[in-house]
DNA sequence: TCAATTCATGAGCTTTACCTATGAATGTCA
DNA sequence: TGACATTCATAGGTAAAGCTCATGAATTGA
């Protein structure tokens, strides 16, 4: 056998108090149990420990050394524990993850203010990333989790849609623009617009689905941030074309969007993960927020 | 139940090979033994510690997070069992001991050189003491054991004696002092003397022994350190009055040692310890070569 | 001398720890 | 794709350990 760490409890004890009998109580066992420990110590370590008679019990030399040696590990053991209990409650920890750029500057914010007045010691390290690299990086970094729009199936990979939103167009809140319940594809080809440029993962996206109906986009300008896209939209210079999700209100408050149809196209908001792989309570914590955050704000997918 | 050291053995072996069937091997304990480890740790912990398939063991990020601290308790543990081996074999630790002034500095060094030669790395802290003071210091200091001339029983003391001396004549070698098997006392009376002051210990038992038998000593010179009175006698002042053991044989080659009788007188050279104290292994160790050394010196009590 | 306190020990019971055997999942190679 | 090999999890049984209770021995204090 070993020593254990019960043993030591018993030895810790026993040299603060002097005494078998109050170590015992203070440890919940009977008085022979903890005599029995001291016994085990001493022959384990092969040194006598305490030099005890009916009347009192002396720590040896050998007890004074191991005394500190004794009580590190048992703070040790006990700061182990606190710390795991920590990041069992996610009230500690780090939350490392993906996120598509236009996904971290429009839709993130809000849940990473939320979660921080939640769980204001954990430290969030987000990742901004080209939508078409969230797979590869998750796969190959230690991020737990992504958030961006990706579609379709992969391996080892989980995905889970968080919310999805609407093709629109947005403007200024004027007269005209806010009578309108929404716009077709075929309005705005006569208006000026500001859209992604071709490479982006969400013009791709359009580009496809206008092209299955015979249609095209043709717009005014191309800008490569979503930020750029709405400054310019705010400055009267057309109208964005994005997903409504992508709108934050508070940034941009003159501005308000207007669903695109014929074809409505939608465009998800998903979670990745890794299959196989836990999250971390942390990670977790995180994660239920975004979801709860992010419901609220889903454009139905039928309107 | 809390947290085990058996646990943390599977715990980081299981970390560090990334399969519970090779940390089991190493730790020469069955598979499913090593799974259960792991099972009960992070149930203790309330923590996912791997992510497990039959096919990988991936650590999550608080194994990641436990395997420091877990390593450091392992090698606390690892680290006070070499520690208190070493102590219990006597390859490490420190002596702390009395030695009345006489006996440190005519006897002991020779058990030092023996003792040092034999226990290279054992630190000795010998504390040189009037006589009279070694119980009392030895009652109150964290001396583990005292060596002088003490005779009579003490509370709580244990009393042994290692060796004595036959009071003696001590003087050049000369044809006709080598000449002598003994003097008596008498003899002594018409010769140049040097003898301890009074006060001191081994005086005041000649001048008891001697005037039980209505006799007296009028030495030459009174001395307070033995190697003064030994100096003295180096330069033919007289015959210095002391134990035959004091003489340090290599320290004063030209002197020798003629016992003294009429009444012959014996000085016992004692081991005090303290009653129900274990002696520290180091201790024991040192009073044992205290004791082979000494034994071969003892003037024989009949002669 | 008696009562009280404290540590050690032995008997007996309960709990824990471990092993063997087996099942389930997954990756590999033909 | 299917057989094979590997690996982890689990169940059942047994050996070992841990604990409690009861008791004994030593020592102190009244």
């Amino acid at each position: 056998m070993n020593v254990t760490l019960r043993q030591l409890r018993a030895f810790t004890g026993v040299y603060r108090t002097r005494s078998i009998t109050r170590a015992a109580r203070e440890l919940g066992i009977t008085q022979s149990a903890a005599s029995l420990l001291i016994q085990q110590l001493e022959a384990q370590l092969g040194v006598k420990l305490f030099d005890r008679s009916t009347r009192s019990v002396q720590p040896t030399l050998a007890a004074d050394e191991a005394f500190d040696a004794a009580e590190r590990m048992l703070s040790d053991a006990q700061g182990l524990s606190r710390r795991m209990r920590d990041l069992a409650q996610a009230r500690a920890g780090r939350v490392a993850f993906l996120a598509s750029a236009g996904t971290a500057s429009a839709l993130l914010p809000m849940v990473l203010a939320k979660f921080r007045a939640s769980h204001p010691d954990i430290e969030i390290d987000m990742r901004d990333v080209a939508a078409d690299d969230l797979v590869p990086r998750l796969t190959a970094t230690d991020a737990e989790f992504a958030i961006g729009s990706v579609e379709g199936e992969f391996a080892d990979m989980t995905i889970e849609t968080l919310t999805s939103g609407r093709l629109s167009a947005i403007g200024r809140r004027t007269a005209d623009f806010a009578a309108r319940r929404s716009l077709t594809w075929d309005e705005l080809a006569q208006l000026p617009t500001i859209a992604m440029r071709r490479e982006t993962r969400i013009r791709i996206q359009i580009d496809q689905a206008l092209s299955a109906q015979g249609k095209r986009l043709d717009p005014t300008y191309e800008v490569t941030l979503i930020n750029t896209a709405l400054a310019m939209t705010a400055q009267g210079l057309g109208l964005a074309i994005l997903p409504a999700t992508m709108l934050p209100a508070d940034q941009f408050p003159t501005l308000i969007a207007r669903p695109l149809v014929r074809p409505a196209i939608t465009r998800p908001v998903s979670l990745l993960q890794r299959q196989g792989r836990t999250l971390s309570p942390a990670a977790q914590a995180f994660v239920a927020t975004a979801r709860t955050v992010l419901a609220g704000r889903t454009t139905p997918a039928s309107g």
